[in-house]
This record gives C-alpha cells, structure tokens and sequence, in this order.
DNA sequence: GTCTATACTCTGATAGAC
DNA sequence: GTCTATCAGAGTATAGAC
C-alpha cells in the first residue's frame, strides 16, 4: 500500500508528464506533437513515458480529465457559498473565463482537441462535460424561475451562446492585450444582461 | 489563352479538389487526412493531386482563400443593400450564421484549422480576416455614432464577443437538431440587443 | 522505472512513363 | 494531366538490458 508521501509524489509527477505534454499540443495540436518530443519535453526518454502511459492517445485522456475537473472544481468554487441568483451567474462566468486564461495549458486543448477524442473516451468526457454544463443550467434556470430572466428566453439556448462566447475568446485573448480579463468578463455580463443598445430602442429591436 | 469554356472547368475542379479535401479536414483535422485519402476523395491519384497542388499546405491555404472570400461576398451582399442600421446590423447576424452553417466545410475548415497555417500565407489570411472584420467593425460603428449602442460599449470588443458566440455555434450545430438557424440568430439578436433581463432588474446588472 | 535500440507502418513528395 | 512506382524520413509502439 502507497504512503501518503509516495501518492502525493505519484500526483506530481502525472500533472508534471501531462503540463509539458498540454503545452506542445495546445502549441502544435495533438497530431503534429511526436512522442518523441513529449518525452523530451518532460526530461524523460520515450521507453519510460511508455511505462507511464501505453499510447500517445491514453496522454490526451487523461490530460482532457484532469482538465474537467479542474473546470467543474472552480465553478463549484465561485458559486457555491453565493446566494444571490444574480451574483452567482456572475461569479460563475467569471469562474469560467479564469479558468479558461488561466494559462492551463490543458483546458485549451480540452475545448480544441475534441476531434483527436475516439471511441468510449470520448463518451466519457461528453459525460463529464455535461455534468459541468448541469451547473450552468442550475444557475440560469434558477434566475428564470425567480423572475430575473425574460420569460421569452430559452435558457438552454442562452447557456450554449453565452458560453460560446467566452470559450471563443480563448483563440484571441493574449496577456497584456488590449483587453485584460475584467474588462472581457464586464463586457459579456453587461452585454448578456443589458444588452447593447440604448433602451429607447429596444422594443424596436424586439420586433425587427 | 484560355476560353470562357475552359476557364470555367479549371474553377469547377478547383472546387471540387477543395470540396472533397475540405469535408477531410473537417472531419479528421488537416493533420489526419493524409494526401492519397484526399487524392481517393476527389478521383485521383496521389500523382495527379501533386500536380495541382505542389505540397498538402498548399491544398489548405486555397481553401482558406476561397472560404475567406465566400464569407466576405456573403457579408457584403447581405448588407450593402440595406439602409436602416439595425436591420444591417441583424442582417450580416444572419448572413454569417448562414455561411458558417450553411454545410461548406471549408469555412468550418478556415476558423479552426489555423494551427496548421505557417509563415506568409498565414500572414496573408490574417490580413483577410481583419478584412472582414471591417466590415463588422463598420456597421457596429455607425450604430453606436448614430446612438443606437450606448456610448459605455467599446464596439471592438463588441465584434470580438459577438462574432465568437456565433462561431462557437459551429461547434455545437447540428441539421435537424434542437435549434434552426433562425432561433439560433434570434436568440443572439435578442441577448445582444436587449439583454436576457428582465427590464426591472437592468440597474441592478449594471451596478453588480 | 528508466534506458537503448529497433520493428513496423505510414507519411509527403517526387521521378518519369504514357 | 494522369498514371505507376518509389524514396527518404517520421510516426507510434515495443522488446529487453540494466
């Protein structure tokens, strides 16, 4: 039976074999990185990450799950102890948009490196990305119920957009960019909230 | 010199070449489909490819010419004729769902294969998109100057979020699914323009 | 557990006949 | 323009010494 001290070691070195490993496919996507070059880039020689993982497609699953839970941890975080319907949708889109520019190289390549994803894993992460999904719709659909949200909203609809659009703006955010995080999460809030235009013209809207 | 005639059966088989290379990319990555798959795809040989196109990134840049091209064609059609701004604004909402849905692969193949896109041409596509971003970014502004959008949007930030919660979509879209093409593009015109909020609770969003 | 060395397959690209 | 045939190299996976 495992210490505590080796199960503590044995963690370190599995997120240590999957950092290096994320960082080359988010860099050059899953396909163009070689084993070779994986091995290297954690300072083992390929026989020995075969040891640790049997195939190269076992790396990206287990790096993908690793990645889940990371994401369903911070919402989970940032929501958990907020009551107020309203605060919580906001703690969680900004829980969501941290995460994501976190600089974890593993969460980008679990939203773009689903098509190298086969068979039963792929079932399996669908699974778990949903269950993540299930607290975003918790969160919507309560304010719906409460009254904050329009009755003519969908909020299935509403969850598959609003978070389209923070998970796109990991193709283009950059630190030190134009925009930092606060004023991206501030835009999609009052943009998702309040919408864009000047109330004077929002029946106008309404019916175009 | 070439006729009328033959010059129209080079650009059909330039399509048909990309067509079938573009359904490829789309479904297995750039990287995955190799060029005697694309060579079978389109009914020829692997020498045969090789002597239109001289190398398997070449097949990839023309693609993503043609797809750029084809966006910004249906973005101008859909709004150079339209005076009223909302309604220019809603239409180019349509025209570039419309586009990204519509089953051309390679503008599915133009928005997420940038990864495999090196050196000049990738350049050269950037300068392409900001091409059409223009337009966006055209339309967007008069908007806000003629005070439709309120003076607190930064309307670059604006194409940036709005633009990715409709391609994010292609992610999730499927023909037949749960949501069409025009509740989708409702549900988008309707969050960006008045928000999901109950006017009531407007104030309260904006101070949070 | 990590190493060396290699088996085997597939890749993109090309040469040259027709 | 399309074909056949092939090259040189890279890919993943594995066997077995230490």
């Amino acid at each position: 039976m495992l210490s505590r001290e080796s199960a503590r070691v044995e963690v370190t070195d599995r997120e240590r074999v999957l950092a290096a490993s994320a960082r080359l496919f988010r860099e050059k996507g899953f396909e163009r990185a070689s084993v070779r070059e994986i091995a290297r880039a954690c300072g083992i020689l390929p026989g020995s990450l075969h040891y640790r993982y049997r195939s190269k497609d076992d790396i990206l699953v287990d790096m993908m799950q690793l990645a889940i839970e990371r994401t369903i941890h911070g919402i989970i975080e940032a929501t958990s102890m907020i009551q107020d319907p309203l605060k919580k949708m906001q703690s969680a889109l900004h829980a969501h948009l941290n995460v994501l520019m976190s600089g974890d190289d593993m969460v980008y390549v679990l939203l773009f490196e689903w098509r190298s994803l086969h068979g039963a894993a792929r079932e399996q992460m669908i699974a778990e990305r949903d269950r993540y999904e299930q607290y975003w719709h918790a969160i919507l659909n309560e304010l719906k119920t409460q009254g904050f949200i329009r009755k003519d909203v969908d909020v299935d609809l509403l969850r598959l957009i609003g978070l389209g659009a923070i998970n796109w703006a990991a193709t283009w955010y950059k630190d030190n960019g134009k925009y930092n995080l606060e004023q991206i999460a501030d835009a999609i809030w009052q943009m998702m909230t309040r919408g864009i235009l000047n109330p004077d013209f929002h029946e106008e809207a309404k019916n175009l």
